[in-house]
RNA sequence: GCGCCCGUAGCUCAGUUGGAUAGAGCACCGGCCUUCUAAGCCGGGGGUCGCAGGUUCGAAUCCUGCCGGGCGCGCCA
């Protein structure tokens, strides 16, 4: 096997300058050697301005440095050049038909693995109502992660947290039996015969306004809410129910969108065995929690929040400082009940395996891959559940606007004596969705109170949202008219799948396209163009290129190991020449062998927009090629064999980014 | 007040270990379907990279200060 292209000239350069001016193996400058595209196709394939970064030491002109590594390295196999740019970048030229060849016959070694497990939770919607679009965000960023790590050979699990005993959950409980006077016989009936997801979006959104109209009815929420937490009781049952109920719908949401997990974790098991309560335990021992004797969180068993610049050097003395600038954040009220903190902290050392106890486990789903459950009594009927949790690396996927109790997890990991867990406890971070003001009005929602403002907050307690489902219907009933006017004679049932595999792209696309730091302005007609910069062009770029391998085995007998072996015995002249016939076919095969440099960059900065640029360029790239290059029409075998190569090539690459994101490729559009 | 994020073309955004000429989509204007699917391609106009300093061979990118906007800082989750 042969190592990724990038691997092979930073060895080289490495050695070169090494031994031309005796460096040591652990010098910064041999660490990560930096290997750039060259900008266009003359100059060279790839790039390395080491130079600038020697000049300085060397004191010398990074020009001469340049000519000299040049020099030292000679040949390098792979590569036909290697030359001094005047400006003091090293270029290097790769043998082209040497590299098509090595690509195709699949001998190009894939990334090392990483070490240990990885944990990515995400999703995590409250289970009280529909899944809305700033859910897909989650989702999608969480689900495409995890993609990502496996494709560069890490053993991922990924988890979906349910907080069933929560106010939101509690809110619905009480809607059903306070506004509605429902028994939990006749909510089965309702969740039997209706989109219970839906209906519980509108009740949840009834129940905040009847809680507004008498703040007295506060106490109802806060009596159901310690009802479920002890777990016995007609609310409580009904509870169970909603919570398990919504889970199921979500399940199916996040289907729809490519989107699974392996476990689902619940709230309620953490509680009922008693995680908290070994937790509480071991943060007391070590100090980490203390009970606050004075002041106005008397009572209270806290943690303290150090300062941000904290974690260098000893603590800052502040003369002035004064008792209520030193934060405290409460962990137990004074009541004894617990925060949400607290269950998370919980949940975070049970993830590393550092909690010592453990759920018990049922299946939830049975499908080819089962989904498990978290349960809290053991189960007779699913007794062998795979290894959950003792993670070497966790990612939680959540909004921006839970930073602050991130950041609070990482520090009480490091004060229990965990600095390396809580290094490696990452917090994907990202913007919230909103909605533009067109699409709010859209909804039919008054959207005057953010008037002076450039978006509107998505709010589920209002009801003010787009539904992920309706969103999804969208798109697929509008992907399904266009492929049934191009596609007159498919059958309905091949054309509903085709269309909603577009929708389903069109979102994720859609979702991952922009900065993690980014907030969405979510505009309806935006999302449901399927031009330009979309998921369906991506889609569409590979249908084309299919396409004409269908006709390639149609018209001339040939398939893609046809290909590989016909280019072996065929002139790589229309490769290698120095026009622009031979560098927009090469330009093509460059392009898409950079995915794995793209996917390692995207999963070291947690930016996935890099890798759907990525992508939507590499389908531009394609795009052109095919319009300006015929490969079923063209004369001239070798030319064919080299395009069909180059293709077939770019086809297998982009299909890959494709599944990264989730997005399958339709057979016909 | 403190912390984090954002500011690049008319609009929405890429540009992420500092690198060669700042890019893309949308919108607008002009071309291209008897041809491997026009969900496409080609061409055009459009830029004080918020402002001011600094660091250096080189800054949209790093540092400092300011301006404008968003979010967070609860005995809520």
């Amino acid at each position: 096997m042969i190592l990724p292209i990038h691997e092979r000239v930073r060895a080289r350069m490495a050695d070169a300058v090494s031994r031309l001016y005796g460096l040591e193996p652990g010098d910064p400058v041999l660490a990560d050697i930096p290997v750039e595209l060259a900008p266009n196709r003359a100059l060279g394939d790839l790039a390395v301005p080491l130079a600038f970064s020697l000049a300085r030491r060397l004191r010398k002109a990074p020009r001469a440095i340049a000519q000299e590594i040049a020099a030292a390295l000679g040949d390098v196999d792979g590569f036909t050049r290697i030359e001094a740019a005047p400006n003091g970048y090293v270029n290097f030229f790769l043998d082209r038909p040497a590299f098509v060849n090595q690509w195709l016959r699949g001998e190009v070694s894939p990334r090392a693995a990483g070490t240990g497990k990885a944990i990515v939770e995400h999703t995590a919607i409250n289970p009280n109502k529909a899944a809305h679009i700033g859910h897909l965000r989650n989702a999608a960023l969480g689900d495409a992660f995890g993609r990502l790590l496996r494709f560069l050979g890490r053993d991922v699990e990924i988890q979906n947290y349910i907080d069933d005993t929560g106010v939101q959950v509690a809110d619905v409980a009480v809607g059903f039996r306070e506004l509605e006077h429902k028994s939990l016989e006749e909510v089965r009936q309702i969740a039997a015969t209706t989109r219970f997801d839906y209906y519980c979006w509108d009740l949840y959104a009834r129940v905040t306004e009847w809680y507004e109209a008498d703040k007295e009815r506060l106490k109802i929420r806060t009596a159901a809410l310690h009802e479920i937490e002890r777990g016995t009781s007609p609310t409580a049952d009904l509870a169970h129910f909603i919570a398990d109920h919504i889970v199921r719908c979500h399940v199916k949401t996040m289907a729809r969108m490519n989107i699974g997990y392996d476990l689902l974790t619940w709230e309620g098991d953490i509680l009922r065995l008693h995680f908290w309560t070994h937790a509480f335990e071991y943060l007391k021992q070590t100090g980490a929690v203390f009970l606050q004797q004075v002041g106005k969180l008397k009572g209270c068993w806290v943690m303290k929040i150090e300062d941000d610049a904290a974690g260098e050097g000893p603590e800052p003395v502040d003369a002035e400082a004064r008792p209520e600038d030193q934060k405290e954040k409460v962990i137990v009220r004074s009541d004894g009940t617990v925060t949400y903190v607290g269950k998370d902290m919980a949940y975070q050392l049970w993830k590393f395996g550092l909690l010592g106890k453990d759920f018990h486990y049922r299946i939830f789903e049975d499908g080819a891959k089962p989904l498990w459950s978290t349960t809290s009594e053991p189960s007779a009927a699913d007794p062998n559940p795979p290894f959950f949790g003792r993670a070497a690396w966790v990612c939680n996927v959540i909004d921006t606007r839970q930073s602050y109790l991130q950041k609070l997890l990482k520090q009480a990991l490091a004060v229990l004596g965990y600095p390396e867990q809580a290094a490696h406890s990452i917090h994907y971070s990202y913007e919230m969705v909103a909605l533009s003001h067109a699409t709010a009005r859209e909804l039919g929602y008054d959207t005057s109170e953010d008037a002076d403002r450039p978006f509107v907050e998505v709010s589920g307690r209002k009801g003010l949202g787009v539904k992920a489902d309706d969103l999804l219907d969208r798109l697929r009933d509008k992907a399904a008219a266009e492929v049934a006017s191009r596609n007159p004679e498919l059958p309905a049932a091949d054309a509903g799948r085709i269309a909603e595999a577009i929708a389903t792209a069109a979102v994720r696309y859609f979702m991952v396209k922009f900065s993690r730091g980014k907030v969405i302005v979510f505009d309806i007609d935006e999302a449901l163009s399927f031009e330009g910069e979309s998921g369906p062009y991506l889609q569409y770029a590979v249908v084309r290129a299919n396409n004409i391998f269908h006709k390639l085995k149609e018209r001339h007998g040939l398939d893609e190991a046809g290909v590989v072996t016909g280019i072996a015995g065929a002139s790589p002249e229309v490769l290698t020449a120095s026009d622009d016939e031979a560098h927009d076919l090469w330009g093509l095969v460059l392009e898409a062998a950079r995915l794995d440099e793209v996917v390692d960059q995207s999963v070291r900065t947690l930016e996935l927009s890099v890798l759907a640029k990525y992508a939507f360029g590499l389908a531009q790239s394609f795009n052109g090629f095919y319009h300006k290059y015929s490969i079923l029409n063209e004369e001239r075998e070798d030319a064919r064999l080299w395009r069909a190569a180059a293709v077939a090539f770019y086809r297998q690459q982009l299909t890959r980014a494709l599944a990264l994101m989730g997005c399958v490729v339709p057979a016909k559009m």
